[in-house]
DNA sequence: TAATTTGGTTTACATTATAAAGTTATTTAC
DNA sequence: GTAAATAACTTTATAATGTAAACCAAATTA
């Protein structure tokens, strides 16, 4: 098969934005993504969840003077899969096949 | 918002296998499309009747001596819809940032 | 002190994807 | 010549997923 299979982790629109941020970022408060990604709330908390879950970002839950601050970071794993997802991707993307 | 919004019908691992394959070939039948990406005959189906509902591709039912024949094209909209999501892509994949 | 804002999480619903089952016609084997 | 197997799909039921609405707790402002 000339397709490579796809992540089903980062082949979701919003999950995607929020490891490309995180990946030039290296950190990201919850509020700041929520603005990048025009997310909902819900919607971001979910899918942080998923990608913490699945080790492909680390997530520290901290204080920011009285008010809960949530901390993401990329970890390792998740570089090394967003990597091997744009690597998968090119498969479909390539328009000049051999 | 730095990130695009990436269109469904081609946010999807089959869908974009399928429209990757016309783009290059200009037309395929329906085993060979399914060879081609491993599906299965029912998913690819119903991926292609979505395709074909939403004008990107075009699906010409025919015969081949006395067994049918599903003949897949891809439509100018189509092409340009696959241009533009592979386009809005670029805005998840680039790794440096201004 | 009541209302609003901040910073989230939980949960319920709607959409989507997928595979299993079904359909129709055609070969091939006996 | 007819029974079994194959080809080429389509339909449908279920599982998975995405999303937003509702909720919660604490802090700030009016």
């Amino acid at each position: 098969m000339q397709f490579q299979p796809l992540d089903p982790l980062l082949h979701s629109e919003l999950r995607l934005a929020v490891m490309s941020l995180l990946i030039s970022a290296d950190e990201a408060e919850f509020p700041y993504i929520k603005e990048q990604t025009g997310a909902t709330a819900g919607n971001l908390s979910v899918q942080i969840d998923k990608l913490s879950a699945a080790g492909y970002i680390e997530v520290e839950k901290t204080f920011k003077g009285k008010r809960p601050c949530t901390i993401c970071r990329i970890t390792d794993m998740g570089r090394h899969a967003f990597e091997a997802y744009v690597e998968a991707l090119k498969s479909y993307l390539t328009v000049c096949k051999p």
